[in-house]
DNA sequence: ATAATAAAAGACCTAAATATCTTTTATTGA
DNA sequence: TCAATAAAAGATATTTAGGTCTTTTATTAT
């Protein structure tokens, strides 16, 4: 569906949005060890971010990532589309280029409700959307391995 | 969503059940031709599906690729399950490993409208069903280059 | 039996996604 | 202005998906 840089993008973000104001930046490494993922993989990913100011950074000592107050009502369909593109939301399920409304594959009209539905999805909701759903029950903060789930207890 | 092998396994299925019955089998020349896909790629494809069951093959002269009574009724689910494995309908919208019921993820509800409605519409739906459905203002027949279309004029 | 046909099987190649490592640039505080 | 810090940028490595080519096996008709 989405790939895993586009996937780990969301999960950053949510995190950031969570957990770093520009008053108290987040680094790097500290984003990766709490979420588990690879920290120069990540490097790349959010530097592809900041590129497009999806989120912002600034360099050096006391550095680190924050989202702004724009950044935290931006959708997860713009970050979808900077990582993966949108192709998905608008091809068909059996990958044929010239299906359309006029001409319809057979399982067309079906496949279109659900797709879609995730289009919609994802360009209605934000980042902070999700980062304010999250809460001690909540699967984002379960799988944190250490500082955060026990800041929470 | 889907890779490209399971994407061009539904269309070849989709085509076979069209265009061949037992006792006019259609060969993996035709077929690659007809949905222009590689020749070589397919017939990997091919042999996973026959492997399986889902397909009827007979070597030697006169042989080809036909499906039987049962065969037409297989869903696209069992083709999506061989091809790709069902992990995209029970993944988490973020990846998140320990997202469940229980402990969701802030995407978790909404998403899983989605996820699930799309693993419902494969599970229902048949080979035959959507073979059924080819029609000459098809995005299915359009595509073809060449003799099923004119076939039908 | 044998030649021709067509799928199965195996080996191999290529490109893209994923991941790591190193160097550079910007910023800060001493 | 210099040392330390932290992200940006670049180069490289690894893995997986996608694709090609060659050989083998099964089947048929002569």
């Amino acid at each position: 569906m989405l790939s895993k840089s586009c996937v780990y993008a969301l999960r950053a973000i949510i995190f950031i949005a969570h957990n770093a104001r520009e008053e108290a930046k987040i680094g790097i490494k500290e984003i990766a060890q709490e979420l588990d993922l690879p920290v120069h993989y990540l490097g790349k990913i959010l530097q592809q971010l900041t590129k497009h100011k999806i989120i912002q950074s600034i360099k050096g000592p006391n550095g680190g990532f924050y989202l702004d107050r724009e950044s935290k009502q931006v959708r997860l369909i713009k970050v979808i589309e900077v990582m993966d593109g949108l192709d998905v939301f608008f091809q068909c399920g059996l990958g044929l280029n010239n299906c359309s409304e006029e001409h319809p594959c057979p399982l067309h009209d079906n496949f279109k409700v659900y797709r879609d539905g995730l289009y919609t999805l994802f360009s209605t909701t934000s980042i902070a959307d999700l980062a304010n759903k999250i809460d001690e029950g909540n699967a984002f903060i379960q799988n944190f391995p250490s500082k955060l789930k026990d800041s929470l207890k």
